[in-house]
DNA sequence: TTTTAAATGATAGTAAGACTATCACAAGTA
DNA sequence: TACTTGTGATAGTCTTACTATCATTTAAAA
């Protein structure tokens, strides 16, 4: 990805567009390291504007609130991750193939060359898989999603949906499939790491080849019934 | 379930037990109607005690704080699920049958009579759904992890695990496969509700009918390679 | 260069949340 | 009868989640 490569995403999930300012960006970059660091529920705006440096009203000024800044940096993965998937499976006809790369894709997006300086993209990845589900977990989620906060998410759900329909188009559940890698994915790598008797994968440091091996291993054996080697 | 069963669940888990009284046994009741209707965020000690018409600090006399509660009715319910399938499941030889059995349980389980008076299981349900995977993705896991809090939920998944090894032996991901079909059904039947774009599965009132039927589905085509069909 | 508008900083303030402490009372027990 | 235990009532503290106001800096327009 080219630096300077500006991710879009619904203008309702922010006040002001922090990708615009440098004051923005640096509420962006370091959300990401305090989030990981103290956790979602202990992170608070007080305590970002002190890290960095700045006051609690100018963080209120680019995000109504912490929930929505989460969701922000949610959408703005998940957004990335699509991007990514773009432009790797570009010009490849073999559906299978294309599947292998999402997957590979995703598991490892956080080793891709760095795209954006003020995003730490391995950290952010922690942050997804930890709290990343509690965006979608709140009383308001009918609403938020009325209006269009979770389109990032299931447009990516829907572009691998697509693929799974290419390689085996009367599999009854695309949709299912498809969110349940990614569900899975974050999941298993999170037991793996602090419940390992929910899982069989094994993960060590930033080692996720075990889970890729795995959620191939699921959706091939779903899919092409016949043969599990691919 | 006969009435006055007790679940056993880890001493920690509370301050006070409440099944031992009639004021904790109203905590667990009105904590179970009130996380429901306001959502996990918006509840709290002070809310519920009003609701039950009794005070803060009493509640905070059973349990540590909110938090330490939905652990508590979480617990709880995995346990009552654990139970209900040891007593469907006892006397079946047919791990086959028993794996479609454990899935109908607990797709199904707040369908079953009422087991204790003071619970309602069709909301408790709804609150697994909603916030069940809160009490695991917090700052806290390894340390409560430590203490034991989450061995209700290893011990079902675990004996789930137990059942799929004895339809396959050698299949590598029994763990994975069983965590991952608890997971899936809650997720699933949420995103069905709530963002429905992310699955195929359609759910109206409490019917969970195609819920079921996918999850056969999917442990069932990974399972037995050769036979879809069970 | 001056004028003006927009963004940020500094400070203060409010209402609610998350507790803790103390005392009084009621009921059951020794 | 004294003694313990559980609950209620009340108050108080510290933190969180904002909102409001005004001063200052910066950037853009004239």
């Amino acid at each position: 990805m080219a630096i300077g490569i500006k991710i879009s995403l619904n203008e309702g999930l922010y006040q002001r567009d922090p990708q615009e300012t440098p004051l923005g960006q640096k509420i962006i970059q370091h959300s990401i390291l305090l989030i990981d660091e103290l956790g979602f529920e202990a992170f608070n705006f007080k305590k970002l504007a002190k890290r960095m440096k700045s006051t609690e009203a100018s963080v209120y000024r680019y995000f109504e609130n912490k929930h929505m800044l989460l969701l922000y940096l949610v959408s703005w993965y998940w957004e990335w991750v699509s991007y990514l998937i773009d432009i790797h499976t570009m010009n490849i006809e073999d559906p299978k193939r294309c599947l292998k790369i999402i997957i590979e894709t995703f598991v490892y997006a956080s080793k891709e060359n760095p795209s954006i300086e003020y995003v730490n993209e391995n950290i952010l990845h922690k942050i997804i898989i930890a709290e990343g589900n509690k965006v979608y977990h709140t009383k308001s989620v009918d609403k938020e999603n009325q209006e269009g906060f979770f389109t990032n998410y299931k447009k990516l759900v829907q572009k691998v949906s697509d693929v799974i329909m290419k390689i085996c188009p009367n599999f009854p559940y695309p949709h299912t499939l498809s969110s349940n890698l990614f569900e899975m994915a974050n999941n298993q790598i999170y037991f793996a790491q602090h419940l390992p008797r929910l899982t069989d994968v094994v993960v060590k440091e930033d080692n996720f080849d075990e889970v890729e091996k795995m959620l191939e291993y699921f959706a091939f054996s779903l899919l092409c019934k016949e043969e599990v080697e691919v």
